[in-house]
DNA sequence: AACGGCGTTAAGTTGATACTGAACGAATTA
DNA sequence: TAATTCGTTCAGTATCAACTTAACGCCGTT
């Protein structure tokens, strides 16, 4: 692998370890980004040089955020993983998702918590308000976004 | 405190430490969140039990971040901090520019990296595409929301 | 100048967790 | 059935960072 390449991964490693992710998982990621064909386990633990079982564990945890998928192939029994096509909308939806759930607990706050005071009352309440336009106008672009791309796809004759 | 409140610092605590914070700067901040007035780092610390040291870093931390601001008191030298009126698009602008840091290392690779393949190169392009649009309406949107609520606030007589 | 309150900084401890190595289980082949 | 080749899981370690305690520095007051 050249240098470049070498760096990128490793810039991703620490990128998505400043996201909540362990390092290699971001490395997984940062090589699958950039590689043309799914890879395998084993192929992913040589290139990386680390351990099997990290490689495991950590393309299971991507896979189930919607940063990667698995993928088989023919009189294979390994397991594959690439980069989904509809990365950016996952990625997007899983962000909303985690948002939505700290949204919950402010807003729950408000009815569930004796605030008596207005000034913190209000607070809360246009925070709610805040949240709830952003979070419409988001997924409106995004499923927008989506529509669009998958226009585009057929048209080019994408399967 | 009662209880409810405490779970809901507690609640906070554990999301923002999620988010890649210490727990206690969750905890100061929702503390803060559900208070009429701005506190002294004293006052935090022996609300929350915790050190005077930790209150201080983590509050100065939030402040950076934005989700805190510091306020001071007339005849008084010490730091009172509380959640400010802008919250909202402070952590939202927060939002985007880290996102961006991300969008730009994984852009750059396009141009960077000793890409061959047709597939990689247009993955990176239409990821890029899907950044620059989505970051696009969602900076517009934002923009516009300060506006309304500026207005608000104006007719309300809010200084 | 000495004292006390306040915030910050530094060293040390503790707790959490990423990662490895090895054992295990399942599926395939010989 | 034995032997391989996968993937997963488990126990152990090692690293990292949050947190605390204690010391420091600064500013006001007496």
């Amino acid at each position: 692998m050249d240098r470049a390449t070498a760096h990128f991964i490793e810039t991703m490693g620490l990128a998505l370890e400043s996201d909540g992710l362990p390092r290699i998982a971001g490395r997984i990621f940062g090589l699958l980004l950039v590689s043309e064909e799914a890879r395998s386990l084993d192929d992913l633990a040589a290139e990386l040089q680390v351990s099997k079982a990290s490689v495991s564990t950590n393309a299971r945890l991507l896979e189930q955020r919607g940063v990667l998928e698995q993928v088989g192939r023919p009189a294979d029994r390994r397991d594959y993983y690439q980069v989904p096509r509809d990365l950016f909308s996952n990625t997007m939806a899983q962000r909303l998702a985690r948002w939505q759930r700290f949204h919950e607990a402010v807003t729950s706050a408000r009815t569930n918590l004796p605030i008596q005071s207005p000034e913190v009352l209000q607070r809360l309440e246009e925070y709610g308000e805040a949240y709830a336009h952003m979070s419409r106008v988001i997924r409106d672009a995004l499923a927008r976004w989506q529509a669009s791309r998958k226009n585009k796809m057929s048209k080019a004759g994408v399967s």
